[in-house]
DNA sequence: GAGGCTAATGTCAGCGTCTGACAATTGACA
DNA sequence: TGTCAATTGTCAGACGCTGACATTAGCCTC
């Protein structure tokens, strides 16, 4: 999904069509029983015939759905993700690069419940996480998406700043750190005990907050 | 294979038994034949049976080789990485973190092609380096690599500073940001002209003089 | 150097992911 | 209501990968 058709599908209240209301059940009938499925018993012990067949829907539709297995899994990451980027979007124009990123991640998170409850309860999301760190296929696929992220997130950086992303490296490396630390409190998170959002915005934070002095001084000069 | 692995078979010239000896000629084999496919028509469009048939061998002795597709497409960057693993545990005691990190890492670009023509062609390991970024599927196990790779540097860092790495988030975060420079300027360099590996040291070099000193003044606060 | 032992390989059957092609169904709209 | 187009089901098949079992071939002892 993308951006567009994310913020589409929050403003459109009745899709009107009862066509397309059917896609849009059989869709998020699909997530919910994958990821039910993946947390219950693991993504690799999970078939897609079984999926499909939880939702009385052949094997080949749900491939009409989805590209491929992976992609069904992803499902609520895209939507959080997508929440991410428009809330950096929306960041005040005079906030310093790293602050805006911090501001938007902590934000996203702390928001991240009423986004996408549409599709998943965030419980089942929060589990799908974890599941996504722990099998190694997913968390291939999830760091190349966190790449593409990134990529978009300089873009943007770049935008704000009225900086060529082409020339100036600053951008990207920011973000190579900002990604970076996110990516270290993820997993610290993920390891330890505590499954509340704030323990994670917590982490999040401080770790942002130990580097983030030394990359602000740096990026002015 | 492990860093002892391929310690013990750059140590031992005459690895002795010719049932050995053989098992060794069909991996290089499989390796050099599958890099050469997937370079020439692309790792998508290449399949199991080709690459087994090109050795003359069946499909169930290449998987007795190699758990899966993936893992013959990363047979010299294997090899590469143990090479600058090395290249970090071997300098000297009183070097910073960022600085050993840098100093192994151009090092080992430096002396590349001496540690890996034994498997391969260094320029056929180049080509396959770009196969890799630009097919998705490589581009996620690759980022799902490094990602094991900056968790081993952490503990190396860890252990050469005399830090507990499960308390102290410094090692995590200063892998974290060095592997974030490596990889802009490891993007930068496949999206570019240029193939030489001095170009690439160039970029990598100049990438991370940019926030280094950031860095190191705050890793000693 | 003949024979037994064991590691390496080949063969075969089968599961799971994913795709193309074509037929059947079902909502949309005049 | 009937036509049109979108959605779905069915079927066949390619490809990745694995277990089981038979076969070959290096190794080691007597």
């Amino acid at each position: 999904m993308t951006t567009d058709e994310a913020v589409a599908a929050t403003t459109t209240p009745p899709p009107a069509g009862l066509r397309e209301r059917k896609k849009q059940r059989t869709r998020s009938a699909l997530v919910r029983s994958a990821l039910e499925l993946f947390t219950r018993q693991g993504y690799e012990r999970t078939t897609v015939d079984e999926i499909a067949e939880a939702v009385q829907v052949s094997q080949r539709t749900f491939f009409r759905y989805f590209t491929n297995k992976e992609e069904v899994a992803f499902a609520s990451q895209e939507a959080a993700e997508c929440h991410f980027f428009a809330a950096l979007c929306g960041r005040p124009a005079d906030e310093a690069p790293l602050a805006a990123l911090r501001g938007a991640v902590l934000d996203a998170w702390g928001s991240i419940g009423g986004d996408i409850e549409q599709l998943v309860p965030p419980e089942l999301h929060m589990r799908m996480y974890r599941v996504i760190e722990s099998t190694p296929s997913l968390l291939a696929v999830h760091l190349r998406r966190i790449a593409e992220m990134e990529e978009r997130l300089a873009r943007e950086i770049a935008r704000r700043e009225g900086l060529d992303i082409d020339t100036d490296p600053r951008p990207r490396l920011v973000v190579a750190m900002f990604g970076g630390v996110i990516r270290v409190a993820g997993k610290l998170w993920t390891e330890g005990e505590e499954d509340s959002v704030v323990t994670l915005q917590d982490l999040t934070a401080f770790h942002l907050d130990y580097v983030g002095p030394a990359l602000a001084e740096k990026w002015d000069k």
